[in-house]
DNA sequence: GCCAACGTTGGC
DNA sequence: GCCAACGTTGGC
């Protein structure tokens, strides 16, 4: 199983929307960026996903789960841009914050520091279970 | 195929 | 609201 963060504004799209459309999930589209697209691509059902709020919050808000492989974004005219559907799992109890991440040496690879623009990014596994067991821990 | 102009994202 | 970073577009 692959690990993934998956960026986006609250105001257009947040954790409880998400946690409202309940197991039949949403569509996460509106990627128009050719890396992050290659990322929707290599999404496998089952691949679990940060949802991360940026703008404002700017934290790791929760957890999703990628239900449907990566398919034709039905908001690009274009057609070449591609959508997957993800279902929501949970939220965390403690929000990490940009901020705290970035104080993490062991997190400083990561592309959410590295290319902020990018929407959607790999996480490998052990910075996964890095931020997994900080969502525990209240600071 | 280069690169200037322009548009967008997202942190601050 | 500003601006740095960076992706895209289009003229040549």
């Amino acid at each position: 199983m692959k690990y993934w963060l998956l960026k986006s504004e609250p105001d257009v799209w947040s954790i409880d929307q998400q946690k409202k459309a309940g197991k039949k999930g949403a569509p996460w589209d509106g990627v128009r960026n050719y890396q992050a697209s290659k990322n929707l691509k290599n999404m496998r059902k089952g691949d679990q996903c940060f949802f991360y709020h940026s703008n404002i919050g700017k934290e790791i808000v929760g957890i999703v789960e990628v239900i449907k492989e990566a398919y034709l974004d039905k908001t690009d005219k274009t057609g070449r841009f591609v959508a997957v559907t993800v279902k929501f799992i949970k939220k965390l109890k403690t929000p990490i914050s940009l901020e705290t991440i970035k104080k993490n040496k062991e997190l400083s690879h990561l592309s959410l520091i590295r290319q902020s623009r990018l929407s959607v990014m790999p996480i490998d596994s052990k910075s996964w279970k890095i931020l997994n067991n900080m969502s525990k821990i209240s600071l």
